[in-house]
RNA sequence: GUGGGUGUAGCUCAGCUGGUUAGAGCACCUGGUUGUGGCCCAGGAGGCCGUGGGUUCAAGUCCCAUCACUCACCCCA
């Protein structure tokens, strides 16, 4: 019989790793929460119209990455690439803005593209992100940036990189179009076949080029800092002032171009060069647009996006704070003294201290091994003696040392206890 | 979609120019005398050497195919 196995591009999180995944977990819900965010929780799947009008149907996620199927009442069903649009529509739904002028968003959760797997790139992965909805101004667009930055500060990564840019409004954005276009037609022969499909549909995106000859080109192509209107300039430089407030280093890099359709004014991205190629750890931006697009009213809202395998790797010789629970192991070779030790073990159990039961059987020695495999701090013994007598053996387990007690005495001595 | 690398025990790997019953470390199990862990010692279990075909007296080793994994490109988290 052939084995099954995971599918390509998604992995099993195993006990050995699943203490990183918590740990990350509740620092995200911690300093999201700290920043006055409450978490939502979207289906995975949605109707695939969502993605291709939030998204972008020229986008390569939703072009060629996107799982989607025509469901059994023909209708067009997607496994989520991502969360803006889902958090977006639950707010457009549920008419979130109609609670309170300004949503403060967080969720976590598997996203879904069908790419070829790579080092930080799978086909099932984790993103956590957090979504502003109601504010345009700079303020906001620091404080997204500075959670995003905390968590993977306080995370313990080392060696972040913030850059962030302006794609400006979008009369800039269509002026500065058109001005690319029109320099660019010349070299239409020297672009590659990608760049030159780029050039009709989305030409910002030839600015992310990493074609060495297509990189001199774009050296002198026009700025578009020089499209920025008062406002788009201004609006930059507050957001740079308010992260320099903030103690968070940046830099500017012009040339940070998004692939996905909805950005407007600011973007950013997270990066640390310890992972490998995919070095991108979080990314995202203003969307001003997106909410009105799908069927709300024109709301601005800005947010981002994480990785977490990526931000897992990034922390691989991280130094876990191993709390260690406390933890008793029962060891049992009495059958008759299993009922009372059950018992013992629920009232243990509801003094929160881990209790872990012997269910093989097994020797002694074996027992006490598997004790001492688990890390326990104690041993509770009972042999043929002790279930007569109804005592057990008490043994700590890291200083060695063993004494009789009564059964009924067991759970007093715990709640005296400290570990 | 395109290109490179790798497939030997649960894990990390060794196996020289093809030559007997395929090895190590870690992990696992059992012991080291009366019912007690860690350290140490002894023993044990566990591999159709990814799969299929070919060359050869002989293939883990050479050739071909195939699959899987992996890294990279594109793009993204």
């Amino acid at each position: 019989m052939k084995m099954v196995r995971t599918i390509k591009g998604t992995h099993d999180i195993l006990p050995a790793q699943s203490g990183d995944w918590q740990d990350l977990e509740t620092q995200i819900h911690k300093t999201a929460n700290l920043h006055g965010y409450d978490e939502i929780r979207t289906p995975i799947i949605e109707d695939a119209a969502l993605f291709n009008r939030g998204v972008g149907e020229e986008t390569d996620i939703v072009s060629k990455e996107m799982y989607s199927w025509i469901d059994k009442d023909k209708s067009t069903i997607s496994l989520r690439p991502e969360l803006t649009a889902p958090v977006v529509r639950a707010y457009v739904q549920h008419n979130l803005g109609g609670q309170s002028l300004l949503q403060r968003l967080y969720y976590i959760g598997p996203s879904f593209r069908r790419e070829r797997p790579q080092k930080g790139r799978q086909r099932q992965f984790h993103q956590f992100g957090v979504e502003a909805i109601g504010s345009d101004n700079p303020e906001q667009d620091a404080e997204v940036i500075s959670i995003g930055w905390n968590i993977l500060n306080n995370f313990g990564i080392n060696e972040l990189e913030l850059n962030i840019s302006s794609i400006g409004s979008d009369d800039c954005r269509t002026n500065y179009k058109q001005e690319l276009i029109n320099y660019l037609k010349p070299f239409i022969p020297q672009l590659s076949e990608v760049s030159q499909h780029r050039l009709k549909h989305n030409p910002l995106r030839i600015l992310d080029t990493k074609n060495k000859d297509e990189i001199k080109i774009i050296e002198s192509a026009p700025k578009i800092e020089n499209f920025y209107t008062k406002e788009d300039e201004t609006y930059f430089l507050t957001v740079q002032q308010y992260l320099d407030d903030l103690e968070i280093p940046y830099k500017i890099n012009p040339l940070l171009v998004r692939g996905l359709d909805y950005y407007t004014q600011t973007t950013f991205e997270i990066s640390s060069k310890k992972i490998g190629a995919q070095d991108a750890l979080l990314g995202g931006g203003r969307y001003d647009g997106l909410i009105k697009s799908l069927g709300g009213k024109d709301v601005p809202a800005v947010g981002f996006a994480a990785g977490m395998e990526r931000i897992l790797i990034a922390t691989d010789s991280r130094k876990r704070t191993d709390k260690q629970v406390a933890c008793i192991y029962i060891v049992c070779t009495d059958l008759s003294a299993l009922g009372p030790l059950q018992q013992i073990a629920k009232n243990l159990r509801e003094l929160d201290i881990k209790v872990i039961l012997e269910t093989l059987r097994r020797s002694m020695k074996a027992q006490m091994r598997e004790a001492n495999k688990k890390n326990a701090n104690y041993a509770i013994i009972v042999g043929e003696q002790e279930a007569i007598d109804k005592t057990v053996q008490l043994k700590n387990l890291n200083e060695g040392k063993q004494d009789t007690i009564n059964q009924g005495e067991l759970i007093a001595y715990f709640k005296s206890l400290t570990f």
